[in-house]
DNA sequence: GTGAGCAACATAGTTAACCTAGTTGGCTTG
DNA sequence: CAAGCCAACTAGGTTAACTATGTTGCTCAC
């Protein structure tokens, strides 16, 4: 596969995924083959696999979970709408919850618990 | 720069150039700086400020002409969409480093809550 | 039988190196 | 002087290797 026309190989893998994901024939939920398996699939590098799941990544078409897999996100079923609310919903909650860390942070004085991020 | 906040560097240099574009700080024709200027800008390696690149390219906020250089794409042709994918990206990413936040707090003091999170 | 520990496998991120191809500007040569 | 060549710089694509981190399943000790 990933014949050599002039489109690079990840874009080729990810166009044949978001192909096959529009077409049904990933459903929603399916793991994809692994990345090494998708490598020996389509005759690529492990690089180039993970580019054109990047992509499909960024895209929100599909969701990587480390440790598991990559799964067929329920991408084309949700409207923008639906998701600029849902957008909107998450953020409100995000606020909540920052809030309440930045309080325990505040309250709690000299956190003597060296945690060093490094 | 490109401070680990647990945010991916080429994340973090396609975010700010993103920003300056949108901010008009980089004006539509005008050029980048050169792939090898900005890896050390950022004090990035080459292959991180490529592939920050290529995700600005991807969603067609940049152009690049091989041979020339990369340049800011006209307001006008980014659809909406592209933002609305950013949005998402960054809340995700918010979510991430909040539930871990939670978590070190959490285990640190008095593990009493109980965290629901899936 | 249960739990701890560990090995294997998964995604994710980073880096370095090499190659291709287009552009540009300077230099050489006719 | 002009045409052509060439070196340098550019983006773009590919590969390989390493690290980090998370999940899962197996094994072994208790």
């Amino acid at each position: 596969m990933v014949k050599n026309t002039g489109r690079p190989g990840y874009l080729q893998i990810a166009d044949d995924l978001r192909t096959q994901i529009r077409g049904g024939s990933l459903a929603p939920g399916t793991p994809l083959p692994s990345t090494a398996q998708l490598a020996e699939q389509y005759d690529a590098s492990l690089s180039v696999v993970k580019m054109a799941v990047g992509i499909l990544r960024n895209e929100g078409l599909v969701i990587g979970q480390q440790g598991k897999g990559v799964f067929v996100a329920d991408a084309g079923e949700a409207p923008a709408g639906d998701e600029l609310a849902d957008l909107r919903a998450t953020v409100q909650d995000l606020s909540v919850r920052l809030a309440k860390v930045e309080e325990q942070l505040a309250t709690s004085t000299t956190p003597r618990s060296g945690r060093s991020n490094q």
